[in-house]
DNA sequence: TTAAATCCCTAGTGCAACGATCGGGATAAT
DNA sequence: ATTATCCCGATCGTTGCACTAGGGATTTAA
């Protein structure tokens, strides 16, 4: 169930790349200050996401960190997987050689699991850094409207 | 995203009582051996569900463990929540105060979280006891017709 | 050419949770 | 009385997590 702080500051700082996707490389300390992460541990968020291939870097003077693709392309699922692993609630379904489950076979439990994977799967595969950005403008135009009432 | 082990042999041990629920108190070793799951540790999984209302204890000669309610009553996320808590992806969720995250109130991330949750929820709420039963046996019935094929 | 800013790499550390075990006590049936 | 069972609290070893640290390599700018 639950995702680990180092994947939600990598998903951050994923977003906040898509979100100053135009303004040149980011640094770390930028990101670190807008998304409120521990810099030096953000240094290896972004080393595990460069080696991965969502980001590319400059270095010296004005060098920081780019998103590699559009956000359009990016999806938050991709970015769970990457620091997670795979999205199933226990390991006998992770591991492709069934782990170590001593009912394997006849298991009453796999076909949940399965569903449980699947539920979410579609919530984050479908979700790209693009509609994080528009949601998020759509909330603060909400908050707005509210505040003017 | 992940299942505890604990949890695991909890619904094992769940679903095992529900099986044999005619058929009077199941001790720890019927239970253990049964389901594959360390006798003393069950030992602490049994007494959690107890304290919970899940099952009821007999002591003695004769003695172990029963179901509380029938297998149609207890559905799976119940279990799941008694050992793991509140089926939240990330800690701001599953407290009410909100945890400690710094980003409170404009987070871009709220929504994706709180529908990821309801996928998993409406999986594991909508399973029973007896469901889980039910699949066992067509998935039995399907292996012997191939077999017979 | 030098200096500063930046990324790059490899450890290492403290802590908490997890998975499991142990010893000995209470209770009930025979 | 004996035996089978549950009951309770403590403990223990390992692992993973969140984070810190030190020192090196590059690139730009002055």
């Amino acid at each position: 169930m639950n995702l680990s702080q180092k994947c939600q500051y990598g998903l951050r700082a994923m977003f906040e790349l898509a979100k100053r996707n135009s303004q040149g490389p980011l640094s770390i300390p930028q990101i670190a200050e807008a998304q409120a992460i521990p810099p030096r541990f953000l240094e290896q968020i972004l080393t595990q996401l460069k080696h991965a291939g969502y980001v590319e870097s400059r270095r010296g003077v004005q060098g920081g960190y780019l998103l590699a693709s559009t956000p359009y392309e990016v999806t938050v699922g991709e970015i769970i997987r990457l620091f997670e692993g795979p999205l199933s609630p226990v390991k006998c379904l992770a591991g492709q050689g069934g782990g170590d489950c001593p009912l394997l076979g006849d298991c009453a439990f796999i076909e949940l699991w399965e569903r449980a994977q699947a539920a979410v799967e579609e919530v984050y595969d479908s979700t790209s850094l693009q509609d994080l950005i528009d949601r998020e403008r759509a909330a603060a135009a909400r908050r707005t409207v509210n505040f003017c009432i």
